[in-house]
DNA sequence: ATGGCACGTAGGACGTGA
């Protein structure tokens, strides 16, 4: 077979792995939602936090009905993370290695080639510095955990609700105090120490600049005001990024009754093959 | 500045979210 003149990557949904992160603020008020979105956006993978159920309690049923296997880590009340995947796969770890916590927030599995991590990272502006400390603590897990990866030559994506806005232009003018836990400083650097490894923010590597908000709060008529942040991120791996194709915001699922108060990000990268 | 909204746990308000 000849190989010819360098071609220009372009989306292709027969060739390209679409990945999805998702904060759907409780799955059991949002099961319809979601299912109605993966029936139209058909992503090979879902990666969902704050599923606010119990793992018993996730309808995986309906899930598997629309195609996804799913593992998933859930706990009473707070928090939880799941992940949805078309086709073959396997679970890495149910927990962030090096992180002390019975919370439920982080879950990892392999396939296509890659590792995918899913995460909900503390909001940290509640239980005072403690809380806060845990915010940190976690996002240092989380680096020791890209670097073992990188020093392996696994190819990867951290996925999830990071709840840091990485800088000034991801936070709409006035929608949080400078002492926000997701603006401070401290939570900014930990960021920049984490994409310093060597990994790539997949929505400011392809809109360098300009709103590209993935929240808006349900007070104070947030949406309406486009009063909005961005803290819902994919951070790729160095293969995985010469592989990116889109990354976007599905903003359209914020305007829908009875919405998370988060919505889909949305990453394509071109196929192994 | 003030948390005005939504969720789960309750079967009242309250903690949490961001």
């Amino acid at each position: 077979m000849f190989v010819g003149a360098t071609q220009a990557v372009a989306p292709d949904a027969a060739s390209s792995l679409k990945l999805a992160t998702w904060n759907v603020n409780s799955i059991r008020q949002r099961q319809d939602l979601v299912l109605d979105w993966l029936a139209r956006e058909k992503p090979d993978v879902l990666m969902m936090q704050e599923i606010k159920c119990e793992t018993a309690q996730f309808p995986a049923e309906a899930f598997k009905q629309a195609g996804y296997g799913c593992v998933v880590v859930g706990q009473k009340s707070y928090n939880g993370v799941a992940t949805l995947v078309r086709g073959p796969f396997e679970t890495v770890t149910e927990c962030l290695p090096g992180f002390a916590d019975d919370a439920a927030r982080y879950v990892e599995v392999r396939t296509q080639g890659m590792v995918l991590g899913n995460l909900y990272l503390p909001n940290g502006n509640s239980g005072g510095e403690a809380g806060y400390a845990t915010k940190l603590n976690f996002l240092d897990a989380l680096t020791a955990r890209a670097r073992q990866m990188l020093e392996q030559s696994t190819d990867f994506v951290l996925a999830g609700d990071y709840n840091i806005c990485p800088t000034r232009e991801d936070c709409a003018p006035g929608a949080l105090g400078p002492e926000d836990a997701l603006v401070r400083p401290q939570s900014r650097a930990a960021w920049r120490r984490l994409c310093w490894l060597g990994l790539t923010d997949a929505l400011r590597a392809l809109h360098p600049h300009g709103e590209a908000y993935t929240f808006w709060d349900y007070q104070a008529r947030a949406w309406e005001r486009d009063c909005g942040l961005r803290i819902d991120h994919m951070l790729l791996s160095p293969r995985v990024a010469e592989r990116l194709q889109t990354a976007i915001p599905d903003r359209a699922e914020r305007g829908l009754p009875r919405p998370s108060d988060h919505v889909p990000f949305v990453v394509t990268v071109a196929g192994g093959a």
